[in-house]
RNA sequence: GCCGGUGUGUCGGAAUUGGCAGACGAGACAGACUCAAAAUCUGUUAUCCGCAAGGGUGUGUGGGUUCGAGUCCCACCACCGGCACCA
């Protein structure tokens, strides 16, 4: 009889449900494990392929945990804030909240039918009031720790989405979200001090378990860099205080340059010469875009201010200063000396404006190119400095600058505080109102949580004001300072709010006096593994991070980093069918034949369907008509086949194809193991034969479903089903192993095959991890190579314990190497227990 | 430009970290079953020379270290991800 997997899955999901084998215990005596999946957002798309390969695996593990005697959290919900439901709401005249609920539903099915073993008691949802008051709560503290401030800022604004961004929303000067440009704007925006713990988040990546990629990544965002603050003196009277990694080359400081919104430059207005070439400068400056400005970076501009100079404190000479947007106004000072023999950027623009360029480090040819080496150099030209290292200069030249009073050492980071206000309707509201008389107030912790109001028009407005200004009764309040009127703020949280937190709220879900009881905190606290997107490494996971050291310093959180392992996997992909390789072999043929050659049909598809095919792999999307759903495969093969699938499709943190014909493969071992039950012989052995396979797949299994080696378990598991089919029968000792082993992979077949052959008493998934033997994983023959000057020349059946003498004896008597060595010196006998024997001749 | 990563059959990918390259899966080919097809089962499947036994070559390229290199070192090429006028 074929497995039925339509009947069968649903049947053991309500099972699951009904005995609620996957509810976390509150109190326990066993050892607790809480694994973490990003919560989804729930598009209107529903589940994509791509959503289930993290899913199962942490349900792999979670799974397996269990039956290793832990007490797993591993729970879901959902970030339900966000642009897509209220855009594609503004566009169908319907409400965000309705069609969020919808998509929570659709994704619950799609879930539900992957058999994932969450613990739906515990799911949140960032849209509940129950929980945002929460997340509102958190800014209320932030507030009242002097961590959130509301500042008239220049922001990037995104022309598509009408509302700001953070810096970490803005990839290649686009928006991260739509892929629109990004403007710059002022405006009055809540920001939250993240460049307070950048030290911290740096520092304490080396106590998490996290990739090299990912502690890579965060630490070249916050951008630690060291070097010292120097005054230099001007005509204008005003210190100007520049920021240097440099100090060292002060003495080939030959001009300065300040950013455009540099506030001296309206202080110095008057005694500006050139003002209106340098006010029209200011304005071409600000109308660039983030995209044009990185498009320009090569070509220096600029306009020297007349009428101030600056001195260079070491040398006394006199130096111009200059405006220039290649100096930004959000990093150090806003104003650099310019080292043009030491910097290309300064060499570039020295060139350009005919400006001295003085070697102080030797090494290079200064007047051909930048000399930035710091390794090798010698101070040259630069009075106390000179025949210094480097090194040695900056340690000297900054000691130089404190004793004069004029500079010192100084840290610097490219992190920005965190831009915090959005001006759309479908987010959080921010529990603050302001009073013309107290300014801003927070409001009183016992009116939260404060409610999103209804409302009729949430579009985004063109003059960036949020849509809540127009509800005037939510609007007006009264100032919890003076009880005068006061006014709402109408801004609401980015969607990075709610998912900075949720995994507390897990661990003590309905608790309606406190995001989580301190109980519940100290308990699962921290997380054991979290797994989730590359993509989040800037953004959420640095977010998250931020609040949970916050929560940690008021003494909410009790552990300074909320993940102690971070994992991260890879897309699901889909193949291009633009792309010349993955055109039927008749369609390539026949291009061959019209364009001459592959290379020929493959610049034909370019021009065609444009850039984009040249990559034979893709990402799924409906224009290229290769998205495969979730659903779909579920019903054609099963869920089971779908996650030994997801698992076994390639290295777990890579980017993998989706291929249905390796799907087959995997149904294929799922229809093999079924059959086995036709063949059960009533014996509760292993038989010797196996009992070295058995043991060895255990160990397999069980160590690389630790290590992300999803798919080295797998093929393991296959391995052994070949060895199992090559004998007659199976034993119903042997199909419980192989059931329990396969069982967090394919929970349903293992289930009813544990049920059906009545291979133990209640579910396979509460059946105890099997054990293996490590000494039974050891054959007691084994198959060791002999080689001559490294050349396989023979294969030696030996027993396992044999010493060294005995290899290499038994290698030399072997007939074919006895030929090969005879007449020659032998200079050297190398045996690797186990593996080989190598004789070198001569 | 800077940081991180990858490069292995027709394809997805293995290789206990310096010790038999190509596990496992897909595809293809052949055979069995079938009136036939599908499904299933059994074999073959890196490549070159050879009827065969056997031998040569082979992990992006070029060098090096080593008895031995996919793995380590140096240089380079290609691709992917992140950052990017951050002084």
């Amino acid at each position: 009889m074929k497995y039925d997997h339509r009947a069968t899955e649903p049947k053991w999901q309500k099972a699951w449900e009904e005995a609620g084998v996957f509810h976390a215990e509150d109190k326990s005596e066993k050892p607790k494990f809480y694994a973490l999946i990003e919560f989804p957002y729930p598009s209107g798309q529903g589940l994509h392929v791509g959503h289930p390969r993290p899913y199962t695996a942490l349900d792999v593990v979670a799974r397996k945990r269990r039956m290793q005697g832990y007490n797993v959290l591993y729970p879901i919900g959902w970030d339900a804030f966000g642009l897509p439901a209220e855009n594609y709401a503004i566009k169908n005249h319907v409400h965000p909240e309705g069609i969020t609920r919808q998509n929570i539903a659709n994704f619950t099915r799609q879930i539900k039918a992957l058999g994932i073993s969450f613990d739906w008691s515990r799911e949140v949802c960032t849209i509940d009031p129950d929980y945002y008051k929460w997340t509102q709560w958190i800014f209320l503290q932030l507030y009242k720790h002097g961590l959130a401030y509301k500042k008239e800022m220049n922001v990037n604004w995104c022309t598509s989405c009408k509302c700001v961004l953070a810096n970490e929303e803005v990839v290649n000067g686009v928006c991260e979200r739509c892929g629109s440009e990004v403007v710059h704007k002022d405006k009055s925006q809540w920001m939250l001090k993240i460049t307070e713990y950048a030290q911290r988040l740096i520092d304490d990546l080396d106590t998490v378990d996290y990739p090299d990629r990912v502690k890579a990544q965060q630490k070249n965002w916050i951008g630690r860099s060291t070097g010292a603050e120097v005054d230099f003196a001007t005509s204008a009277g005003d210190q100007l205080t520049i920021y240097t990694t440099r100090p060292d080359t002060l003495y080939g400081a030959t001009y300065m340059v300040i950013s455009p919104e540099h506030p001296y430059i309206e202080k110095w207005a008057d005694q500006l010469a050139n003002i209106e070439a340098v006010r029209e400068y200011q304005a071409q400056a600000a109308r660039k875009s983030d995209f044009e400005r990185t498009e320009m970076q090569k070509d220096k501009t600029g306009v020297r201010l007349e009428g101030v100079t600056a001195v260079n404190p070491v040398t006394g000479k006199e130096i111009p200063i200059f405006i220039s947007d290649y100096v930004l106004v959000s990093y150090g000072t806003g104003a650099i000396m310019a080292v043009p023999a030491h910097d290309s950027r300064d060499w570039d623009f020295a060139k350009k404006f005919q400006l001295p360029i003085i070697e102080v480090v030797q090494g290079g040819n200064v007047q051909e190119a930048a000399f930035t080496d710091c390794d090798t150099g010698v101070m040259v030209n630069s009075g106390i400095l000179d025949g210094l290292s480097v090194e040695e200069a900056k340690k000297r030249i900054t000691e130089y600058l404190e004793e004069q009073g004029i500079g010192h050492a100084k840290v610097n980071y490219k992190l920005r505080d965190w831009v915090f206000s959005r001006q759309r309707y479908w987010g959080e509201p921010i529990p603050m109102v302001y009073c013309e008389k107290c300014g801003w107030q927070p409001i009183p912790e016992s009116e939260l949580p404060l409610r999103l109001p209804q409302v009729d028009s949430y579009e985004p407005t063109d003059t960036g004001e949020s849509p809540l200004a127009h509800m005037t009764d939510w609007v007006n309040a009264s100032c919890p300072c003076c009880g005068g009127p006061a006014k709402r703020e109408t801004d609401t949280m980015p969607q990075w709010a709610g998912s900075s937190w949720y995994f507390l709220r897990y661990m003590d879900p309905h608790n309606p006096n406190a995001l989580a009881s301190k109980e519940a905190l100290d308990y699962w606290s921290p997380i054991d593994w979290y797994n989730g997107g590359m993509e989040h490494t800037t953004l959420h996971l640095l977010y998250s991070r931020f609040w949970h050291k916050f929560l940690y310093d008021i003494g909410v959180a009790p552990t300074a980093e909320p993940y102690g392992k971070r994992t991260s996997h890879g897309m699901i992909l889909g193949f291009n069918p633009h792309n010349f390789q993955n055109l039927p072999e008749e369609e390539q043929k026949r291009l061959v034949e019209e364009f001459g050659s592959e290379k020929k049909a493959q610049e034909a598809l370019v021009e065609k369907y444009g850039e984009m095919a040249n990559h034979p792999i893709v990402k799924m999307s409906k224009s290229l008509n290769n998205v495969i759903n979730p659903d779909d495969i579920v019903e054609e093969y099963g869920a089971d086949t779908m996650r030994l699938y997801e698992m076994f499709v390639g290295d777990f943190e890579k980017a993998a194809p989706w291929s249905t014909a390796g799907v087959k493969g995997c149904r294929r071992l799922i229809d093999r193991y079924w059959s086995l039950r036709e063949e059960l012989v009533d014996s509760d052995e292993l038989r010797p034969q196996l009992e070295t396979a058995f043991h060895r797949t255990i160990k397999k299994v069980s160590e690389d479903t630790e290590t992300l080696k999803f798919n080295t378990a797998i093929a393991a598991l296959m391995a052994l089903m070949n060895e199992l089919t090559a004998q007659n029968g199976i034993t119903r000792g042997e199909l419980r192993v192989f059931t329990l082993l396969l069982n967090p992979f394919a929970p349903h077949v293992t289930e009813e095959v544990w049920a059906e052959c009545g291979l133990g008493e209640g579910l396979a998934c509460q059946q105890p991890w099997p054990r293996y033997d490590e000494a039974k994983t050891k054959e007691s023959t084994i198959e060791i190579v002999v080689q001559v000057k490294g050349k396989v020349r023979a294969r030696l059946n030996v027993p396992a314990d044999i010493t060294k003498e005995e290899a290499i004896a038994a290698a030399k008597a072997e007939d074919k190497i006895a030929g090969e060595i005879a007449g020659k010196t032998l200079v050297k006998e190398i045996y690797v227990p186990g593996k080989l024997v190598n004789l070198v001749t001569k």
